[in-house]
DNA sequence: ACCAAGTACCTTGCATAGCAAAGTACCTTT
DNA sequence: AAAGGTACTTTGCTATGCAAGGTACTTGGT
C-alpha cells in the first residue's frame, strides 16, 4: 500500500450501495476524509477502467442526471484486499509508535 | 497526510537515537515495513535539506564511513505534527470500516 | 602488492496519486 | 432566454516510491 488510501476509502463508501459522486464526498467528508473533486473523479474513471466498479446514468428529478457507482465481483475481491494490508499497514506504524515510546522510556 | 507515512516512520526511528541507513533498514523491516534503498537515500537527502535532519560521518570498524542521522528541533516538531496527522487519518479509516459493517448488518 | 568481495552511499528515470483550476453540459427557475 | 445550480471532465503540476545501475571505500585472500 501506502498509496491508495482514499482509493480505499471510497471503494469502501460505494460497497455500502449504490452512489453518485457527491454522495461519496458527503459520506467521505463525514469521517474527516477531505477529497475534491479534481481528485475523485479521476480515481472513479481509473478504477472503472480497471474493473473494479461499474455505473448506470440515473435521471435526477433537480438537475443533470447522475452515474450511479457500484462494486464489481473483482472490486469486492479487491477491496478485501485492501482492507487487509490497510490492517497491516496500521499495526506496522501502531509498532513503530510504540517501540519509539518504549525507548524514550528506557533512556530515562 | 495520505502521502509520507514512510517518512513518518524513518522521522519516528531516527528520533529513537543515532542512526545510519542500514540501522533503519532493519528496524523498518522489524516492524514488516519495507523500504529500499533506492526510496530511503532520496527521503533522507530531502529531509536534511528541508532542515529536519542533521549528519555526522562516523568511522566504522568494518567498511567505509557511515552518515550517523538525528532529528534537528524542527524535525522533533515536524514528526509531532505528522503523529497527530497519523492518528487522525487511522481513525477516519476506522470510522469508515465500522460504517460499511453497521451498514452491512442493517441490510440483512 | 593486488584483486575480489563486501559495505555504504548516490543518481537517474519512470509511473502514478493527489490536487488546483478551468472547462463542458444539463436542468430548473424566473 | 438568461441566470444559477448541479454534475461530470480535463489539463498540467508536484512529489512519492521504486527499480536499476553507479561510485567509492575497506577488508581479506593469495
Amino acid at each position: 500500500m501506502r498509496k491508495g488510501i482514499l482509493e480505499f476509502c471510497i471503494l469502501h463508501v460505494i460497497s455500502r450501495g449504490e452512489v453518485y459522486a457527491s454522495d461519496m464526498l458527503e459520506q467521505l467528508t463525514s469521517a474527516r476524509i477531505m477529497v475534491v473533486e479534481g481528485t475523485l473523479y479521476p480515481l472513479l474513471t481509473r478504477l472503472k477502467n480497471a474493473g473494479l466498479l461499474d455505473y448506470k446514468w440515473v435521471e435526477s428529478s433537480s438537475g443533470p442526471p447522475r452515474k450511479y457507482y457500484v462494486l464489481t465481483d473483482e472490486g469486492r475481491q479487491f477491496l478485501e484486499a485492501m482492507q487487509s494490508t490497510w490492517l497491516d499497514l496500521a499495526a506496522s506504524v501502531q509498532m513503530i509508535i510504540k517501540k519509539t515510546e518504549a525507548t524514550a522510556d528506557t533512556s530515562k
